[in-house]
DNA sequence: CTGTTAGCGCTTTCAG
DNA sequence: CTGAAAGCGCTAACAG
């Protein structure tokens, strides 16, 4: 590899030059700035990222984890974050949890031994003690989409209350009244969120609130169809299903299809997808701004990151009405 | 942040010591491993890795390059991809060249600045110099998915040859002779392959070779809905419509709905995704094994960076029939 | 405006 | 088995 020195020595500067050329400091002759650009040309040398941020202390890296990148929520979100990134400077570590706490803390661990400058992430929530301990170093970390209650973190999350409200009052006007739902993974704030947010409206609708009705899933597919099983199995079906994401809508949609009521019982999910357009009948759902989410979080994060203290914000939700609210 | 030298002052050893200790080293005493083990856990110490790698040449992180995280398939293979360095020991930078060569071009170059061990990505083909001069540094490249012609680069791609015949046999065992294809971006391989392929393979079942069949869109969902737009404004509508990968299938699904066409003319695409199971009617695909070509790229990138010659496989494809080749 | 000189935190000889 | 010392490639004072 080729060094400074080496480009130092063809330039016939001193390697402190080369060093204010590159970094653009205006203290360099037009000289010296055109001798060191022939060099590096010639040279094709590229700067030693880590060597330089090692003095610096700053590596103009940051990590984003996210639970699941197949999870197309995720995937949009971590592009936008990303796009986001590079626009300010910044280049991205992407990490996977695998919705799996050890792998999360394992990645948490990854990103300070490299020093990364932040951290974007959605967390698993559990243990609360080794993120305490990160942010107790002074890394920045931003949540997005899910939270860790009582931590001091901004975060960057949706408008869950509101969008379980459209998703249930569109139900309510389209003549349902037995709801089911096919909920999160219990430790996860969306879930929390999304679950007491079902429940509480439920009451205020004036619904049924038949426990069988409400299922536990994990926010992957094969759950949602467990879920549905599990529902249809307990005698008094609901006439539609809301599944709090769209991994589990897709699970809960082969469930109603094995089970012959794919025309009978309606389906709705919160996190839109662009195929549910297609299906017969279509699906509405609960349209999160993955995008707006990513972006928003990023920013947040890298205010943070340089000296800033950025404050907590809600994306807001929008209904998709692929079926008419009234008929 | 606390450091090495923190650690040797309270075990009370060298900071050479501690070092060895660190990393293993036989050459240690267990009175050493004993008083520095403490040391770290009382200090919470984490190595610094980039300083680490400094001195070591080596950073045991590897890039990923790949066009859309949004693509499914994509999404599949870099997760893949990623767990399989996670298990070899190496941490991954993974970015989005977003289908664009300037980005692509971008992200190389961090790559090299950050000096990683080695680079797994699917090429957007265009600019072969800027990759030459990369590999002419010696950083090992695997292409995974696509490829660049002419350069000395071990590659991990599907059969899209086997993966274009299944296909066309399959749909004209369902009766079909007018078939259409939306095609992919005409600099990329993969694009570049099927569509020779398609070609070939419609003159030698002597299916009709009508031009207006053969539509270009560029691997997203609006293109093959574009693509499906052209075909049929050209009159002689086909009676089935083979789509290059997932998301222009997904487009085309669209346009075939818009047209009212949706029943007449049958959907394929070359790529499977969940959801087309979902479907009314279903759509049958030729699967690539986006896990298998993630999860083999990353070997082979891994065994290259770790001094071996990988050698370019080819991962088969799978015909998804979800209508019955007879019916 | 430029050269010289310390380090950044770690690994790795080299003696002992 | 261990300490001391020399860098890895770069940035950032500090004199000039």
């Amino acid at each position: 590899m080729t060094t400074i020195r080496d480009v130092a020595a063809l330039a016939g500067v001193s390697l402190g030059t080369v060093s204010r050329v590159l970094a653009g400091s205006p203290a360099t002759s037009a000289e010296s700035r055109q001798r060191v650009a022939a060099a590096v040309a010639q040279l094709g040398y590229l700067p030693n990222a880590r060597a330089g941020s090692l003095r610096r202390a700053k590596t103009d890296v940051v990590g984003i984890l996210i639970s699941d990148v197949r999870n197309p929520f995720f995937a949009e979100l971590a592009h936008a974050a990303e796009q986001e990134a590079l626009r300010r400077g910044y280049v991205v570590m992407l990490a996977n949890a695998d919705e799996d706490a050890a792998q999360e803390q394992l990645y948490l661990r990854t990103f300070s031994a490299q020093r990364v400058d932040g951290v974007l992430m959605a967390p698993q929530s559990k243990d609360r003690v080794h993120l305490d301990r990160l942010i107790g170093t002074g890394l920045p970390v931003v949540f997005v989409d899910r939270v860790l209650p009582g931590l001091d973190v901004p975060s960057v999350t949706s408008d869950n209350v509101g969008g379980m409200r459209s998703a249930l009052e569109y139900l309510v006007a389209r003549g349902h009244r037995r709801i089911g739902y096919v909920g999160g993974p219990a430790p996860v704030s969306t879930a929390i969120d999304r679950l007491d947010a079902f429940v509480h409206l439920r009451a205020e609708l004036g619904l049924p609130d038949d426990e069988s009705l409400v299922q536990e899933g994990d926010f992957r597919a094969e759950s949602g169809a467990a879920a549905v099983d599990r529902m249809l199995a307990s005698g008094s079906a609901p006439t539609a299903v809301l599944a709090a994401d769209g991994l589990m809508a897709l699970g809960a949609l082969a469930a109603l299809r094995r089970h012959g009521v794919r025309d009978k019982i309606e389906l709705m999910s919160f996190d839109d997808l662009a195929w549910f357009e297609e299906l017969t009948p279509p699906v509405s759902a609960i349209a999160n701004d993955a995008t707006a989410m990513g972006r928003e979080g990023m920013a947040a994060l890298l205010d943070a990151v340089e000296g800033g203290r950025p404050v907590s914000v809600t994306v807001p939700t929008r209904l998709v009405d692929r079926r008419g609210a009234g008929s």
